[in-house]
DNA sequence: AGTTTTTCTGGGAACGTTCACAGAGTAAAG
DNA sequence: CTTTACTCTGTGAACGTTCCCAGAAAAACT
């Protein structure tokens, strides 16, 4: 029976070693790929892990190591709006891409509580993570000041702008919105407001901010209309209210597609022609952006790209590496469609 | 400085015994709540803990319990799909409760090709999980009959008709299509069709069985249009093939309710009014369920049941827990809405 | 041939827990 | 007062690795 010994035990590394007629020592240097080993221990080693279905075990290693080959991917957002959120997902396929590329697992844990919170910075503590990628922290996080204090390798991929000595990855969300409103404005739009979202996190403040600029001496703070999270329904209810403020409104800054979708929700249902009477665009590309009809004009963020990043910025410093790139902010690109 | 000893080092055990004055057994005792314990070693114990900041060393416990108190969930979608499919995070949300709840984390593994697979198995073997959930596993999976020979417990959420002797949790498919089927009939509907999804795992399969069912002698298998994926881009493209194949169709059910999202796209752009001219159903009570318009009937899954009694059996199965019930079928419910 | 350097191997020690066992103290039963 | 049972504590051994040191063997120099 394959991975079992005599005793009907897992496999460990002493019956490798009798099995190949070598020592425990050579055994783990051919596993561990070290120099020193002669080409016949080598090949026995192989032969004989592959008889007795010999895999290493993790609790073993880690407790000698003192690592786990672990690595946490933290994302601070209610369970349920995970799923709303298309970015997610993309940085989780890069993340994972590259951990697993350099033999390490990547561990989701969601924190959607207090109790989800205290659970998770227990186990940060606990050494089942060698480090950590945080998602979307929000302003007062007490993640974020758990890990700078216990010193554990990490990166945020956005940060809040009190954000401990951590390194991280983002995109520059004000310059990004700041281009694209600006040519709502060039397409000669004259009322342009905004469905805010997100202000407990840098990313809602920059966009909000980046809208500001652009528009400049036209700016009307009350044509903003803030809602907490980047959802369909702050779309949908924000719109509505948008619409209360100043029915004469042509142009509008969702903070992210789903809102804009909600938004354009609204609108449809009023009979308010788009881009014809009103033009609005989102954040993000996602595939909201292309389900909307008409489609939606937003900005292309590289999210797949971040995760790969922000992977590999704990992976540098796991490794010690000292001059790796740290603070890295990716280019974003405007996606021009239908709906202005 | 809390959770180091004064070597610098993170506490141990044996700090704590220190601390209190107290031998390392009766320490451990405490910590794992066993009884033979005095009050007054209790309150030794947990005031030294405290005291030198420690917490337990997850790696020499797991070594020597031989456990890992870890559970994976096996997640076996295109990581893209996996946020198109709501369920999908409702079943996290009760799985990540009831682990939580018991002391345990969950692991969450995507797999997304061979590579993924093969890696996944190495890991199940390298023992880092106690055991496992399989969501949406299609027939011939490689990592259930890994599961299955290393005998590590698992559950099944939804299950393929070949899969091994593996307890399983689901909802009967075939009688809630039949069951929202037969009302499309009832309603006068005469030339129904369906897009059908998913046909490599028994959710596909058996709701495909029902709409045959419910349709008797009417059911005309031209009328069926297959595509591997339950998207919204399969709910397009076979809408559009449904409609060349009979222009005079009057009733759709789409095996999800992002395929019905996708057709009613398609039927809106064509001018086929809902539900006057048309009447479609979907499948799951997704968000995408609410934003159609008009709103969509479908059929409600208790996913985050689902989720909480697959993280129980496997629990009960950790336990040693012997009578525990296996192979449950969880009831559904007919939403119905404006569609149809 | 003798010396130094390099390559390769074996085995003791350690990592931080839990577990099992032995024994001491205390309460209950005869 | 003795026996029995129960409560509580300390300690050695084990879990399966990696690390490190000592030394053997081989290779490269004088």
């Amino acid at each position: 029976m394959a991975g079992r010994n005599a005793g009907g035990r897992r496999a460990t590394i002493h019956d490798v070693a009798a099995e190949a007629g070598i020592s425990r020592g050579t055994v783990s240097r051919v596993l561990n790929d070290e120099p020193y080993v002669s080409a016949t221990a080598r090949q026995a080693v192989e032969a004989a892990v592959a008889k007795v279905g010999y895999v290493r075990n993790a609790a073993a290693r880690n407790l000698v190591t003192q690592r786990s080959r672990a690595v946490a991917l933290i994302v601070h957002e209610p369970h349920s709006l995970v799923l709303e959120d298309p970015n997610i997902g993309n940085i989780l396929i890069g993340t994972n891409a590259v951990l697993s590329q350099a033999d390490h697992q990547l561990v989701t844990l969601m924190i959607d509580s207090q109790r989800d919170s205290d659970r998770v910075v227990e186990y940060l503590r606990g050494g089942f993570v060698d480090g950590a990628i945080i998602l979307s922290a929000r302003t007062g996080d007490p993640i974020s000041d758990a890990i700078a204090e216990m010193h554990l390798p990490a990166s945020f991929v956005g940060h809040p702008p009190d954000a401990p000595d951590i390194p991280y990855i983002g995109i520059d969300n004000k310059s990004a919105a700041e281009a694209i409103v600006r040519r709502l404005v060039a397409t000669g739009r004259r009322r342009i407001g905004m469905l805010a979202s997100g202000l407990d996190r840098d990313s809602g403040q920059d966009r909000l901010m980046g809208f500001a600029t652009a528009l400049g001496d036209a700016y009307d703070p009350r044509l903003v209309v803030r809602h907490p999270f980047y959802s369909y329904a702050a779309g949908a209810e924000g719109m509505a209210e948008l619409l209360d403020i100043d029915p004469s409104i042509d142009g509008v800054f969702a903070a992210s597609d789903a809102v804009a979708a909600g938004a354009m929700d609204v609108l449809q249902r009023r009979g308010i022609s788009i881009p014809r009477e009103l033009g609005i665009i989102g954040f993000d590309d996602s595939s909201w952006a292309v389900r909307c009809t008409p489609a939606l004009s937003t900005v292309r963020q590289p999210a797949e790209a971040l995760g790969r990043r922000a992977a590999q910025q704990v992976l540098d410093q796991l490794s010690g590496t000292v001059d790796f790139e740290r603070d890295l902010i990716l280019p974003t690109e405007v996606v021009w469609r239908e709906s202005a």
